[in-house]
DNA sequence: AATTGGACGTAATGTCATAACGTTAGCTTG
DNA sequence: CAAGCTAACGTTATGACATTACGTCCAATT
């Protein structure tokens, strides 16, 4: 019900803009490269992507003000995932810790708090950038 | 020198305002406080927010496009710190978990990234509002 | 006195995101 | 089928956040 819905043209045309950089893109970006498919305004942009958000096909990178296709499509709506995002190559990598989910659980338990969304980022540079 | 400088006018009264809002504050909120300070563009503030951010007396909120003055102004430079942010009343609780820093810095050295800056945010209901 | 560098003031512009309106397409239901 | 409903769509305008560019001021150094 949350995902497995089939998308629509305009969320198809957005994911797929996504999957093809490997790399996260603005939305103006992302509307940028669809022009030659029809779009011509943000919102077409920015309401497909609040349904690829919703079911968990695509990440919001907060610290860069951008939009990422999801690493891992098939384990849907898995938890929380966190990012590394090379400022150099714009490289990211989505990865997921148990033991942070975790830590921040328990410091929301203990405070009270009732969390809905959390964001891990952590940016610098990627091995590849750094001469590896 | 990194912290401890003297503040210019306009840093400390960007400070100050945040200190006095004890929330966070969108940099063009600031402005329309300080606007009988003298202040009059965006970029005053955001040049006094640059240096406050430098020497950690102030911290950005990346989630929500917000700075907020730091809770521990005299442990300066602290590590990175995490935020649980309320989005019902915009009460902000800054902690640090050494547990989620040793985590990230683990991920980061197993796969030769060199991290620069790491954000960690909760959104979420405090339990204020939830009605403790 | 001349030089240098940091902070400042101002205007213009760039970038990111949403409000508000009406329309279209597909489904439900009597 | 026709009426009614809902989700997505298209378009325009606007709002919110942030930086570029350029010139000035002032205090510290030489
Ligand atoms: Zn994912
Ligand atoms: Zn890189
Ligand atoms: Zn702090
Ligand atoms: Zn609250």
């Amino acid at each position: 019900m949350t995902s497995h819905q089939k998308l629509t043209r305009n969320q198809a045309l957005v994911l797929g803009s996504l999957e093809k950089a490997g790399q996260p893109l603005s939305a103006y970006t992302i509307l940028d490269q669809l022009r030659d498919d029809g779009l011509r305004a943000p919102l077409q942009v920015y309401r497909a992507l609040d349904k690829l958000l919703e079911s968990g096909l695509v990440h919001r990178l907060e610290s860069i003000n951008a939009f990422v296709a999801c690493s891992h499509p098939h384990s849907h709506s898995h938890g929380s995932a966190a990012f590394a995002i090379c400022e150099r190559c714009g490289r990211v990598d989505e990865f997921s810790d148990a033991v942070v989910q975790k830590r921040l659980a328990s410091w929301s338990s203990e405070h009270g708090f009732k969390p809905s969304r959390t964001t891990v980022e952590i940016r610098g540079e990627c091995a590849a950038c750094l001469g590896n």
